[in-house]
DNA sequence: CGTCCACTGGAATCAAGGGTCT
DNA sequence: AGACCCTTGATTCCAGTGGACG
């Protein structure tokens, strides 16, 4: 067949020139072995190996911060789970992230949906009630009579928007089972998670702790190596590369996820530029196109009004405001409010919004205490120029700058 | 040393918008 | 169509507070 020419000719030849297999560097991919991790892995298995005799394994309680392994871990366990037991006869793996998910509710339909095949009786978007859920579910799970392991992936982000009502109604779910049973795994970043539990459900969450730390530079190293071998041909990768991207994120908690992004754009960066050689310095631009990115995604998911607090205190940052109160940024909100015509909230919304913007790390602020000029949030803008100008584009500040007195004198 | 400011943080509540069920 | 249910974003109310000032 031939093969008529497109303008997309150009970017077809090069691809994969460098990277072989671009899925193997992506962190939700899942290896065939897991560097430094065999002794989580040895434990937890033999913690579940019960189930595969219908026999109710303890509930487990994961720590361990983000990209120390512990997802990797639990998708590759449930993957050797299913292949010891094919059919599910015995026992099921159910994996739900509540980051993604975090509504009571939307966990239970979740669940709901992995472990319910018949079409007839899987359990809809929304609507129901939560009690008509956890009735329905906890029926089926008894019918089918075998173990249920589900895994609760960042299970603090739920909780702390709505407490642990769920976890009481699934750890408490095997006293009304009679012939099925049900085991939890939650994962946590927080260390000081169970702190906020109730006694009741800390103690039956908490049956086995396993703890996950991060990884050192080192084992970064390795866990590159092992996927790189599969991913570059020899002398594609300047040998610098690896123990760089493994140092930098290793410096910043010892995240792979991390080491594994500053590879796997790096070498896109290479490619694009038909380089031949990944070099420590497109691991550079690699990281400063992550960051820049992460902050582009956080602005355009953020709504309207967080949008208009945001540009109040671009506004008065620019201002030489480097030392802003809630109330500075209040005054110069209802102003903007009123320039682009949307309705102005309440400042305590405001000081609500501000804090988010705070957690999303758009924002930097400290409670500080003016003694008699009373005690406010003290903050700071904590992103660079490229992403400021970005954002003051948002066609939401069109008359903003359109009113603006045309300033453009003579051309010289 | 006590006061008292300008907020913070938490909770209760409402309205709107997604939906199911009868 | 009307009764219910959950989520989200917003409002309202209230107790609490660090520390400069008097």
């Amino acid at each position: 067949m031939k093969k008529e020419k497109s303008i997309f000719d150009r970017y077809m030849e090069r691809r994969n020139i460098l990277i072989k297999n671009r899925n193997v560097l992506q962190s939700s991919f899942i290896p065939d072995q897991l560097p430094h991790r065999s002794d989580q892995i040895g434990k937890i298995v033999e913690i579940l190996a019960p189930s595969l005799n219908k026999d109710k394994p303890s509930n487990i309680l994961i720590y361990g911060k983000t990209g120390t392994g512990k997802t990797a871990v639990l998708n590759y366990i449930g993957k050797e789970l299913k292949k010891a037991d094919p059919d599910e006869l015995n026992c099921s793996f159910v994996y739900i992230n509540c980051e993604v998910v975090d509504t009571p509710s939307g966990i239970l339909y979740n669940i709901s949906n992995q472990i319910i095949t018949e079409y007839n009786r899987k359990i809809p978007f929304t609507g129901w009630a939560l009690d008509k859920i956890y009735y329905e579910l906890s029926n089926y799970i008894d019918e089918k009579n075998k173990i249920f392991i589900i895994v609760l992936d960042e299970i603090d982000r739920s909780f702390k928007k709505n407490g642990d009502d769920i976890f009481y109604f699934l750890t408490t779910m095997n006293e009304k089972l009679k012939t099925s049973r049900v085991s939890i795994i939650g994962i946590t970043n927080n260390s000081k998670f169970t702190e906020f539990l109730s006694t009741k459900i800390k103690s039956r969450l908490g049956e086995e702790k396993i703890v996950f730390n991060p990884y050192t530079s080192f084992e970064l190293q390795d866990i590159l190596y092992d996927r790189a071998k599969d991913v570059f041909d020899p002398n594609v990768l300047d040998p610098a590369v690896i123990p760089y991207c493994a140092a930098l994120a290793a410096q910043d908690s010892g995240d792979a996820r991390k080491a594994l992004d500053f590879l796997r754009i790096a070498a896109d960066i290479a490619e694009r530029n038909g380089d031949s050689v990944i070099t420590e310095a497109h691991v550079n631009f690699a990281r400063e196109k992550i960051e820049f990115d992460a902050v582009i995604e956080v602005m355009n998911t953020i709504t309207n009004q967080s949008k208009a607090v945001l540009m109040s205190i671009i506004r008065n940052f620019e201002n030489g405001n480097n030392k802003m109160t809630t109330g500075d940024v209040y005054t110069t909100y209802r102003d903007i409010c009123a320039i682009i015509n949307i309705p102005a909230l309440t400042q305590r919304r405001i000081a609500g919004l501000i804090s988010e913007l705070d957690m999303l790390g758009i924002i930097h602020a400290q409670v500080k205490s003016l003694g008699r000029n009373g005690r406010t949030k003290e903050f700071s803008l904590n992103i660079n120029q490229d992403v400021t100008e970005r954002f003051m584009k948002d066609q939401l500040f069109e008359p903003l700058f359109s009113y603006k007195p045309s300033k453009q004198m003579t051309l010289m």
